[in-house]
DNA sequence: ATAATTGCAAAAGCTTTGCACGGAA
DNA sequence: TTCCGTGCAAAGCTTTTGCAATTAT
């Protein structure tokens, strides 16, 4: 069986990741980084939450919000701004645009619209600039067929 | 006195606009959109509140949100997400890009980086796109001076 | 007159905080 | 053993809602 070892490395990889971060690498941080991980739904910090719950019956909603917040200022993720209602979190910390479908809510990655960020400089009329975002507002292509 | 035949005339202007959308021209509503008018400060729902309570003290938070959405719905006003403690609101309608200073929290204008979103087309990878927000978040001028 | 709008208070979310306990190093 | 991290409950904010009273038309 491979897959176990597979497993077992990938969570090695996120235990290190956590320490060269100074951070302890706790079973809960663990399991957030490894759902957050190849994840393109940009879950908001409830779902990620009831999704762990199963398997971390005591999983507190507040360690969730604790553990993106570190994750975010170690720019291991981003914290998305896109949906009005609430936070959505974003596994890939590079800048690229986002669309937010008005009709079913979900967040999706617009990886081919990025180059027009590339442009940006990191300075703009005196302003200091650390961070971009483009974000796009509409209906995505499933909503649209209904 | 010129400046009172002024006033009057710019008063009757927002009535007719509110007529023109099908709204009752009432004084609250008058006094949010003189207080959104030419205001670049990007105010808050809360900011609009106590800006105008000392001379509406009957008025309330809950009509300023009711407003707010009416006119965002009108197409009149812009709401925008930048801010991720509370909803701001840009009585400029049209697509520009915008800096959020996360030392002050202020937001400003970008007017001069608005061509790059231009290009953005209506439909995008079989999306439906309505609106594209660009934001930029680092530090303000005045904010990098201290 | 009458239908839209206001204001109040309460509710509804989302997110943060304080603190005692538990667990990683 | 030593702190860092967790979980719980409560609090803090922003925003929404229901409804009776008011007011624009």
């Amino acid at each position: 069986m491979e897959r176990k070892k597979e497993r077992r490395e990938k969570r090695n990889e996120r235990a290190s990741k956590l320490r060269r971060l100074g951070l302890r690498a706790t079973p809960q941080r663990l399991a957030i980084l490894a759902f957050l991980e190849g994840n393109r739904n940009h879950p908001s910090a409830e779902e990620i939450y009831q999704a762990l719950k199963p398997r971390f019956p005591s999983l507190s909603l507040a360690t969730v919000y604790g553990t993106l917040e570190i994750l975010e200022q170690s720019g291991e993720i981003q914290v998305l701004t896109i949906d009005p209602e609430r936070r959505r979190f974003d596994p890939d910390p590079t800048p690229h645009a986002h669309f937010y479908c008005q009709l079913c809510g979900r967040v999706f990655d617009l990886p081919r619209v990025q180059p027009a960020l590339e442009k940006l400089p990191e300075e703009i009329e005196g302003f200091w600039v650390e961070k971009v975002s483009l974000s796009a507002y509409g209906v995505c292509p499933a909503c649209r067929k209904r």
